[in-house]
DNA sequence: CTGAAAGCGCTTACAG
DNA sequence: CTGAAAGCGCTTACAG
C-alpha cells in the first residue's frame, strides 16, 4: 500500500492524513494543533503520515473556520522609494518577513496612495486583515490611532501629540539612543559638543534632542549650538556648515542620523579639520552609511531589523487578545568605529 | 427596516447581501463576479445593496472555493538590507505592490532564508501561493528554474545559461539601455569612450558591456579601455582611478551603474578633471545617486518601479493560463543631464 | 435568467 | 480520548 493510495490528485487533505493515520480527520487537526488531548500512539501515527504526505493545512479553510486572515498589512508611505537612501524601511521590513515567517501569519505592504488616502482605511476595516503595522509618516499617524479600536494595530514611532486613545508602540527610545552617543563623547573628554539634530516636527528628531540635552546636563556640562537637518546627507553638511560659520568653539558634534554625519564630515573634511583629532563625531542608526563614511562613524546601532520583529511579535499578541504594554522598547547598542 | 437587520454582529454575508436586495445569494455571487446573464435591474438592486452594507467578500471562502490562494510572493535575497543603498529592490517592490493593489491579489514578501535555502523551496510548492517573483541573485536562478513548472514564476533576471526549460522573464533590455547611453555620447562628439562595467558574471553586467560595444561599432569607433566593478560607488571609484592609471585617452566613460558613475566621479574630480568638459559621463538608473552626483547624471532610466508592476501583471497571466511570450521588456529612457 | 443544493478543507462543540 | 456532524462564507454545476 502506498501513500499514494490516499492522495488522488492535488495536495493532500486532512482526510488523506486520517486515512494513512488510521484515524478520523478531528484528530488529525488536533494533533496538528497542538491540542494536548491526544494519545501519544496517535500523534505519532499522525506525524508520520503528515511528513510521509507532506502534508501543508490549507490556509484558506483554516482561515474561514477560525475567522482570521492570517494576514497582518505593513503600512508604508508610498514616496518610500524616492527616499529610499534612508536604509530603514528596508531593514524593518526584512526583519519583520523574517519573523512573521515563522508564524503562521502572512505579512503583506500595503503602500499608501497619496491619491486616496482612504483607500489604505478602507483595506485595513475591510476584514482584509488581522492587524497592522503603522510605519507611515508622523502626519498620518493620528488617522490610524482613530482605526486602532477597529482593528489591531502597532505603530512603529510615538505620536507627537498624545494619543487620544490607548496605543501600542514598538521603537527605540531616542532618548536613550542619543544620550549613550553623547555620553560617550564626554567620556572620551570632549566638552563642548555641538548638535546636528532631526527635524524637530518628529517625535525621533525631538527625543534626540532631549538625549543630547540631558547627557551634557548629568555630565554638568553646557548644551552646544544646535542645528537642525532632515536626516539626509545634504541636509547634515548644511547644518555643519552652518556650525562653523557661526563661529562657536566645539570639540565634538552628535549628529542625530548616520546620514547627516556622512554630510557632517564632508564638510570638516574641506575645511581640513581632521576627526576625530580636532572634532569628534557621534551619530544614531549603524548602516551602509556609517561603515562607509570616511571615518566610519562611531554610532548607536538601532538594531532596525530587530524592531521589525518585535513589531511583528506584539502585533499578534495584541491579535491574540493579551494584555501588551502600551510601548515597547527596542535595545540599542554603541559602536565604536573611527569618528570619536 | 434599516440595514442593520441583515447583518447580525459581524460582517455582512452574502445572505445578508442577498436579503436586503430581495435576490437569493446566488444571484448577488454572479454579480459580483461579473456574471453577464444576469437582469440589469437585479444587477441595480444587488449593488445597492452591496454599497448600503459596505459588503466585502470573504478572501478565504471564495479562495477556498476557486482553490486559488490569492496570493502571489515576491522572492528577495537575505541579504538585501545590505545592499540597501541600491534603491533597486524598493523600487520593484513598490511598483509590484502598488499594482498588486488595484486587483484582488495579496502581494507577500518571501525573504530568502541563506541557513535554508529548502524553506523558500518548500513554501513555494507547499502550495501558499499561485505564483510567484524571483528577484534573487543570479545563482539562485537555475534552483527556480526547475520549480516553475510546479507553480507559475516570472523572474526579474534573464539567467546566465540559457535555462533548461521555458521560463519567463520580465526586464529592462540591458543591450539596448548601454547602446542609449553611449550613442548618446556619441552623439555629443565623444569618440574615445571606456566603460565601467558590472560584474561580468551577471546578465546586467554582460548585456551593458555588449550594448555599449555595438553602439561604438555602429558609429564606427573603436572600443575604448574597460574595467570592471561591482556596482557600487567604492567599486566605480577604483575603476575609473584604474582607466586613469592606464593612461588611455579617453573623452567619455559609459558607467554600467550610477552608484559606480558616483565613485568615478569623485575620482575625476579629485583630479581636476572637469565633467564633462575633459570627461563625458553617462550612465544606467535613475535615482537618489544619478540626481545627488556631482554634476547630476545624464542616464537611463530604467523605470524601476514600471518593472515591478509589469512582473505581476505577467505573472497575473500566467496564472490564469495566458500564453505569456518568454522575455517581456520594460521600457528605457534616456534622461539628459549635466554630466554629458 | 435564477435558486436550491452541494462542496471547497478545515475546526470544534457535542456525544459517547 | 475520539469520531460524526455541523458550519465557516463563498462559487458553480444542475434544474427549472
Amino acid at each position: 500500500m502506498t501513500s499514494d493510495e490516499f492522495v488522488e490528485g492535488g495536495k493532500p487533505t486532512l482526510e488523506a492524513v486520517g486515512a494513512l493515520a488510521g484515524v478520523s480527520r478531528a484528530t488529525v487537526s488536533r494533533v496538528i494543533n497542538g491540542h494536548a488531548t491526544v494519545k501519544p500512539e496517535m500523534v505519532d501515527a499522525v506525524n508520520a503520515a503528515v511528513a510521509q504526505l507532506r502534508y501543508v493545512p490549507n490556509r484558506a479553510a483554516r482561515s474561514l473556520v477560525r475567522r482570521r486572515t492570517q494576514m497582518i498589512a505593513m503600512v508604508i508611505p508610498e514616496r518610500t522609494a524616492e527616499f529610499f537612501a534612508d536604509p530603514y524601511f528596508a531593514e524593518v521590513i526584512q526583519g519583520a518577513a523574517l519573523y512573521a515567517s515563522s508564524t503562521d501569519q502572512t505579512l503583506t505592504l500595503l503602500i499608501e496612495s497619496d491619491a486616496d488616502p482612504e483607500k489604505t482605511r478602507r483595506y485595513l476595516t475591510g476584514g482584509n486583515v488581522d492587524g497592522a503595522l503603522i510605519l507611515s509618516h508622523h502626519s498620518r499617524v493620528p488617522a490610524y490611532v482613530e482605526l486602532s479600536d477597529t482593528v489591531p494595530m502597532v505603530f512603529g514611532v510615538r505620536p507627537l501629540e498624545p494619543a487620544e486613545r490607548p496605543i501600542h508602540v514598538v521603537d527605540v527610545d531616542n532618548v536613550e539612543a542619543a544620550a549613550i552617543a553623547t555620553r560617550h563623547l564626554v567620556a572620551r573628554g570632549r566638552t563642548s559638543i555641538a548638535t546636528i539634530s532631526g527635524p524637530l516636527d518628529t517625535a525621533a528628531g525631538i527625543d534626540r534632542v532631549n538625549g543630547w540635552r540631558s547627557a551634557l546636563a548629568d555630565a554638568g556640562l553646557d548644551a552646544g549650538p544646535l542645528e537642525s537637518g532632515t536626516f539626509t546627507p545634504a541636509s547634515g553638511a548644511e547644518a555643519m556648515q552652518r556650525l562653523l560659520d557661526n563661529g562657536a568653539r566645539i570639540d565634538a558634534v552628535f549628529a542625530a542620523s548616520a546620514q547627516m554625519a556622512t554630510g557632517a564630515l564632508e564638510v570638516l573634511r574641506a575645511h581640513s579639520i581632521r576627526v576625530p583629532y580636532d572634532i569628534a563625531v557621534a551619530s544614531v542608526d549603524n548602516n551602509y552609511f556609517s561603515t562607509s563614511a570616511n571615518p566610519p562613524l562611531t554610532t548607536v546601532d538601532l538594531d532596525t531589523a530587530n524592531k521589525g520583529a518585535v513589531l511583528v511579535q506584539t502585533l499578534l499578541r495584541l491579535i491574540d487578545g493579551e494584555d501588551v504594554p502600551p510601548f515597547t522598547a527596542v535595545p540599542t547598542a554603541l559602536v565604536e568605529r573611527r569618528s570619536v
